[in-house]
DNA sequence: CAAGCCCACAGGAGGAGCTTGTGGGTGGCT
DNA sequence: AGCCACCCACAAGCTCCTCCTGTGGGCTTG
């Protein structure tokens, strides 16, 4: 996830979303013409698109017959793959529609980078299924993403009705409640000598070593301060500040200097071996993540409250 | 992932993936006219496909100023969502060169449902990235997917140079190593009275009842009957049986009746509560993933070699 | 102060995708 | 048997989108 190496766009092979909504469609329906009238076109148009796709997938996806139409082994395939596109696909148009700020009547969520990131779009999803089929109609979120402190700011003030935030405190004068646990991961570019050292990292060394942080004020930086704080250490001052997950991690590729970042925001690129990661030996680096709300005890009402519960079900 | 609810496309305000793109490049290069040599447009045309996305988000994305453009607070959220969807669209880009059967010079995989579905891409994407950056020149892989019996039979008959398959024993006359491990789960609907029990399930109750199941040939099929032969036990004959995955979720989400499968293809609909898993008692679900080839005993060498490498590692 | 980068606006040409109209084929119902 | 409903494909025309080129304004650098 997010490990986009970017300056090699996509093959002109990869049909466009819709194409493949179609598909995929096409094969729930096993007729052409019935995915047609999902999408609100022409039955001939969803038929020339499909054959748009095969010719620029290269094989036959579709055995049509005069009684509808089946994936050959290539479509079943592709159809998968699909569908895992166009799920996270629908997460990210959940989240653009929390980015729209012309709504009124709405919940405000403010929450961490990484929360924002990695995990609200899927909540949002869930929420909002939830929603429909318990037959209320989906409630408008907008979202801001900033750091943990401004996101502890934006719930006080009343600017965010609900906020995520990391880090081992809870921010005074809010109400807070777990909902999930995330670890950092010490990462550094595969080529770097520590992919190669046998013995896990000490505290003491990752302590001295200048690293690639993210700014003061960031929950990912407070965890790591504390941690090594709880150890009577202090951590050197950084090589490069950077206010975003993205910007750490390419620096982190271009070799410069290692640096901790969620396990979340690593996973993909330490999946494609884009990043390693380098175990510590004696350094706590889970941390919670946590919705906070201001005012009542209880947690809110509403739409919070659905977002709260699922949020600590995922 | 690959829970695509279907019957409801994706909203109008989805910019196109080329467009993500191009936001994307903006952003690591902190300037449009850069990201549009990148994508070999125009200047103009990059700025107008941006003001587009801006557009359709409903939110300012970029500060444009006399050198460069910087990303907003919504901005700086919307590209590490967008490189996500890139990446996952890469895995699909890969995996559709894999289906084009227009080469001659190529490494040609046999992978069962599984495998082919959700862990061959991201290794493909892999593999390319070590050869490029080893100074090689990218193999050309097509891929078969079909079910773990004939992946067999295709390594077997010289049709397929490398084949992955499920399923507790390695093919007759075919030499095989592990480069993974997987679990069977059982899912029902969440609407399914399973989901409301206390204890977990025993392997008897799961024996008699009527499943969804994968067709006979299937490695997770073999996998299951096998774990409950193991208990002196013989599966019901099926509810229904189909030959996907998709098919098998489908049929389960409509709440027909439970059906086991693998980890991999039901975790998205897992954490999306689309699905439930019930936890079962006494019977071992794991299985392995294993690489097989035909002839040597000593892997093979080549493209094959790598593929292995990289599937063994991840 | 000129050159080089950044950006945006305007007009025109091309093409991709849609719709409507049409026809061939199969299966079920009366 | 015959009609109807559904499946699919081909063809012609139109529309709108997106790209190109040409141009101009603003800021920084030598």
């Amino acid at each position: 996830m997010g490990g986009y190496r970017g300056g090699v766009p996509l093959s002109p092979h990869l049909p466009e979303l819709s194409a493949l909504e179609l598909l995929v469609d096409t094969a729930r329906t096993g007729s052409i013409g019935a995915a047609a009238r999902i999408h609100g076109i022409s039955q001939q148009a969803a038929s020339a698109r499909l054959r748009g796709v095969e010719a620029l997938v290269g094989a036959p996806l579709l055995l049509r017959s005069p009684r509808g139409s089946r994936l050959t082994e290539s479509g079943t395939v592709l159809v998968e793959w699909a569908a895992r596109l166009i799920d996270v696909a629908a997460e990210v148009d959940q989240g653009i529609a929390t980015l729209r700020a012309d709504r009124s009547e709405r919940l405000r969520v403010a929450a961490s980078m990484t929360v924002a990131e990695h995990l609200l779009p899927r909540w949002l999803i869930t929420v909002r299924a939830r929603q429909q089929t318990a037959g209320r109609s989906p409630t408008a979120v907008t979202l801001t993403a900033t750091n943990s402190d401004r996101v502890a700011e934006a719930v006080r003030s009343g600017e965010a009705d609900l906020g995520f935030v990391e880090g081992p405190t809870v921010p005074a004068g809010l109400r807070a409640q777990d909902v999930a646990r995330d670890e950092l991961v010490v990462v550094v570019a595969p080529s770097h000598p520590w992919t190669r050292r046998r013995a896990p990292l000490t505290a003491q060394e990752l302590a001295a070593t200048a690293l690639v942080a993210r700014e003061e004020g960031s929950g990912t930086r407070r965890v790591l301060e504390e941690a090594l704080a709880a150890k009577g250490l202090r951590l050197t001052v950084p090589a490069v500040e950077l206010t975003t997950s993205t910007g750490v991690r390419e620096a982190v590729r271009a070799g410069s200097a290692p640096a901790v970042l969620s396990r979340l925001a690593a996973e993909g690129d330490l999946g494609a071996g884009r990043l390693a990661a380098v175990p510590v030996a004696d350094l706590d680096l889970s941390r919670r993540l946590r919705a906070v709300w201001a005012g009542s005890s209880t947690p809110p009402a509403g739409a919070a409250r659905d977002l709260l519960a699922v949020a600590r079900s995922c």
